[in-house]
DNA sequence: CACCTTCATTGATGTTCTTCGATGAATGTG
DNA sequence: CACATTCATCGAAGAACATCAATGAAGGTG
């Protein structure tokens, strides 16, 4: 590589040297996690049908609303919980699921992290 | 909740029935694939890289700031670009790339979308 | 205590994703 | 025009993911 210079120093390759990434390898592993868990249409809807409702939701009324199986749908609500999209608490038999508000803050911040100087 | 007619007619199962996601399903597949563009920790990185750039950068310096090949940070690129986080000019043989920050304020939006009522 | 309901977990299956090496296309250089 | 360089694309390999049917666990009901 080393496209010259034409008269003689300059061993910069193509343009300048570039400023390398200031997010750490770790902290990017996080951000991916964190956006891998909106990266599905289902876990989306189900996020959104969270937040059409004022109070929680159990999961059986969600399974309702999508065309796939409950233990699918648990699993999703597991991803969302581990990310702290959803907050869950049981009432009996009953697991009541609600979307995570704080989340909201959270966009911003992150999209500054990183797209920000 | 609802929890059930003791006496006889309702068979609602739980609680109460909920309400639907007001998003739409090919909406809720457009958002995931935006976030699915975000859903890898190298892809975050040659954002950052980017948004620390404030001159554009040719392909040939981003791969030298990662652990991974050509070919395949061409392909984030790719993915990067389709998905509107990047911007790409070209000069001669060289692609420059920079990040597209219009894009900052769509966090917010999309949040909004999905988590708000 | 036997039974039912709700939900989570397991194991399997097909799809999608990340990465690589090899190749191709476009552009500049002698 | 032959050759080198930059970058994109292709095909393959392995890992990760979404989904399902079956099962398990926890709690309520008679």
């Amino acid at each position: 590589m080393q496209r010259k210079g034409k008269s003689s120093e300059s061993n910069a390759v193509c343009c300048r040297t570039a400023t390398s990434p200031k997010l750490g390898r770790g902290r990017a592993r996080e951000y991916a996690r964190w956006f891998k868990a909106l990266a599905d249409p289902t876990r989306i809807r189900i996020l959104n049908l969270l937040a059409a409702n004022r109070d929680p939701v159990c999961v059986c009324d969600i399974v309702k609303h999508f065309p796939v199986g409950q233990p699918t749908i648990s699993h999703h609500l597991k991803i969302l919980r581990a990310t702290r999209f959803v907050l869950s608490e049981r009432h009996g038999t009953f697991m009541f699921y609600r979307v995570n508000r704080n989340c909201l803050g959270e966009f911003p911040h992150a999209a500054r992290l990183i797209m920000d100087v």
